[in-house]
RNA sequence: GUGAGAUUAGCUCAGUUGGUUAGAGCACUGGUUUGUGGUGCCGGGGGUCGCGGGUUCGAAUCCCGUAUCUCACCCCA
């Protein structure tokens, strides 16, 4: 038998149910916040990704599935949607034009990684990007959206906030830290001398328990941020107070890629195992800059949907359309007839079998039908179905001409 | 990429110190005087026990390899 690739699943039944009633919702509440639909491409140069996402990110270390196509283009599929929906804004010269450009998206991602709960090679993202607002009411705003989402959706969740800083502030508190990495090189982890070098910033989020405790002393990013990002920060926090966004301030949360500044955010839950992230976002106004665009502030999120997947809480199940059987082996056809003309407003399904009114009436419980209509040797005979409403179990007759 | 555990019917799982034709519940299907469902009754189909080797008179059971899943690390959505 032939199976799928490792960490790369089919979505069917239940699961599809469950993930198209998680898109319409997102894109609904998106729509209503004023953002756009952006199809980009799967698979994009591996530049792009090396250039945005970052060389130092584990990403673009050994997470890509990266090859060489039949034009010898270096290509890879994408691990993320914000390099490609960035790529797009610029190649449609719309970082040019000015104004406000606002895009979800929705799509598979696909990373290299040993698969585990909550974590594919194949996975699947819905994120939106905004373009052109410098202001922090738009990072607020962002992450109301993101909070409209998942309560839609009855999904508990903690925010978590942090501020990276910007050009001014970020590269100064670098060095700080990594000097006060220096001043302590003998007692950090191994992994933690690794990122000294490649993401000090990283060095954070570290979960060695010797390494956080070192790291209480160690320089905070929110103690360093300049005038501007210190600002913004407590604006921040005082919009999503006046909006009734509970969050927490986390100085060690890091964001894994490097084209972040300034707001930081993660969305978790206590419930989906160790890969507790649902969704996570920020800002990053230097990314349309590092991909030759013109200078143009942008905040955004993505989620992972299939993380949220069993979290969300389906709205209850109704009968739908109709259920139309024959009693009697001649009345088949007139049955697959009638089903024919009802398929033209509403779901139908049909039983091709005679059976007897009991096992139609279990049939149609079973198809969750809302109506369960038979032809019978009488109703053959006067030329009328009988329809049983199953939710209010009232029944009656009616002309066939009239069904 | 590193370490640990798991894998038996469509699904959830039993299966004794290795011993005849590997079981249950649910699901599917047929019948139950061919007119009343979501909990009636009786029957039926369905498994190369993940895959490949080895030990043994004999392996679902023990050993080795391998694939996949799960967990932890790493990292992230």
């Amino acid at each position: 038998m032939i199976k799928s690739l490792r960490g790369m699943n089919d979505i069917l039944s239940e699961d599809y149910e469950r993930f198209t009633y998680f898109i319409d919702t997102a894109t609904k509440i998106a729509q209503r916040y004023g953002y756009h639909f952006i199809e980009t491409p799967l698979l994009e140069e591996t530049l792009l990704f090396k250039r945005s996402v970052g060389e130092s990110s584990d990403i673009v270390g050994k997470e890509m599935y990266q090859f060489i196509d039949k034009g010898e283009n270096d290509v890879c599929l994408r691990p993320e949607g914000t390099a490609g929906v960035v790529r797009a804004f610029i190649q449609k010269k719309l970082d040019k034009a000015g104004g406000v450009h606002r895009f979800f998206y929705h799509g598979p991602m696909f990373r290299y990684e040993r698969p585990q709960k909550g974590r594919l090679r194949e996975f699947h993202q819905f994120g939106v990007e905004s373009f052109g607002v410098d202001s922090v009411y738009e990072d607020a705003t962002v992450i109301m959206m993101l909070a409209d989402i998942l309560k839609c959706l009855g999904i508990d969740y903690k925010l978590q906030l942090n501020s990276l800083g910007d050009k001014n502030c970020m590269p100064q508190y670098r060095e700080s830290l990594v000097s006060f990495l220096d001043s302590h090189e003998d007692e950090i982890c191994q992994d933690c001398k690794r990122r000294k070098t490649t993401n000090p910033i990283r060095v954070l989020d570290c979960k060695n328990e010797n390494c956080q405790t070192l790291y209480l002393d160690a320089p905070k990013l929110l103690n360093n941020l300049c005038r501007s990002c210190e600002d913004d920060f407590e604006a921040l926090k005082k919009i999503l107070q006046n909006n009734d966004i509970v969050y927490e301030i986390d100085t060690n949360l890091v964001r894994g890629l490097d084209y972040y500044s300034k707001t930081a955010f993660e969305f978790v839950s206590n419930d989906i195992g160790s890969q507790s992230a649902i969704a996570g976002g920020g800002r990053y106004d230097r990314l349309v800059e590092y991909l030759d665009g013109r200078p143009t502030p942008a905040v955004g999120f993505a989620m992972g949907i299939q993380r949220l997947m069993e979290l969300i809480v389906m709205p209850e199940e109704t009968r739908k359309g109709y259920y139309i059987g024959a009693m009697d082996a001649g009345a088949v056809d007139l049955v697959v007839n009638l089903a024919q003309h009802k398929r033209k407003t509403d779901k139908v399904s049909v039983e091709y079998k005679a059976k007897n009114l009991q096992k139609h009436l279990k049939s149609a419980d079973k198809a969750n039908a809302k109506f369960c209509c038979i032809i019978g040797s009488d109703e053959l005979k006067d030329e009328t179905i009988w329809i049983k409403n199953l939710e209010n179990k009232t029944e009656n007759k009616i002309d066939i001409k009239d069904f």
